[in-house]
DNA sequence: CGTCTTATTGATAATGGTTTTCGCTATAGA
DNA sequence: TCTATAGCGAAAACCATTATCAATAAGACG
């Protein structure tokens, strides 16, 4: 890509671009600079199955894993860039720390069943919902950033446990 | 109140009793102790106008502004103690912290608009998305907890200065 | 009411996730 | 290539929450 591609970059629709595309384009546009470790981090979350949640441990780990040595504050600073880029969606399951997933635009906003006991987290998907949350916002004059439906139960596997 | 009503007790049904039986009531059925500590701290939940949220800081605060002293294990272990009893409610608001709200069960399932530059919760009521959370938990096995829908956004005050 | 058992308190230390610091490195533009 | 500076990372700081443990007090029993 040469630099008189920049003009048209901003032009494209997302969806059209690989992720590493996107990335480049979103962080040219804000002035931030491309380095190695935005990209792998990136990379990281968007490598995960559908459904699972990584926290910034968990990141790191899944790096090393791969020979990759990045440092903790180079990894919250990453994960907090890319959820203000809309890249990531911070999750608060209610647990002591915060959980990272890839925010994909194609996929209809999911919500959290999360067991209180376990922390077996199952996603479920309505649309509904973020309508409404969404008119909510826009209403009292809010811009909307994201909506989070977190339901908390005791899974059926935690939930005999408890009354033996 | 004498011991012998200690069989009545546990038969009438919450609302027609102050909070403080509602209490006793339910420290008792779970073998807990009446002290001085759980009640000054629920009171203190109760007092609140409604919408807002407390954290265990606040609670110490508004302690110690009517005299009391009481430590922080205590207040995080009594706040603990009546959210599992279900007089309390724990809200995770994508904060660093965790707040808390007196959960009456009058008062329709709400939820909460939170600004992501200065904080400010705002409450709203909406019945389908407890129906939904409840819908969605008990069809996969579990059993409900709580809900919580929380969105995310920027409001009328702080959403013009970041564009300026 | 006094005694006994043990749940509860609270000052303090520890924990653990996240943020800050600051000297070094590497990106992006000239 | 050269330079300015955004970004990196090891280590220390931060801060909400939890664990410890000796002292205290709730509640049961007589
Ligand atoms: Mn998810
Ligand atoms: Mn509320
Ligand atoms: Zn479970
Ligand atoms: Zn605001």
């Amino acid at each position: 890509m040469t630099q008189s591609d920049s003009s048209k970059i901003s032009e494209r629709l997302y969806l059209e671009d690989s992720p590493a595309e996107v990335l480049r384009m979103l962080l040219n546009q804000e002035g931030f600079r491309i380095t190695e470790q935005r990209q792998k981090i990136l990379q990281v979350l968007r490598e995960v199955p559908e459904g699972e949640h990584l926290s910034a441990e968990d990141v790191q780990d899944k790096l090393t894993a791969s020979g990759e040595k990045i440092g903790f504050s180079t990894i919250y600073r990453a994960l907090h860039l890319l959820v203000d880029l809309g890249i990531l969606r911070e999750l608060n399951l209610s647990e002591e720390r915060k959980f990272y997933e890839f925010c994909n635009p194609l996929m209809g906003a999911h919500h959290h069943l999360v067991c209180a006991e376990c922390g077996t987290v199952t996603e479920f998907e309505d649309s509904t919902i973020f309508s409404l949350g969404s008119n909510e916002a826009l209403n009292r004059g809010f811009s909307l950033l994201d909506c989070q439906f977190t339901v908390r139960g005791l899974c059926p596997h935690c939930a005999p446990s408890l009354s033996v």
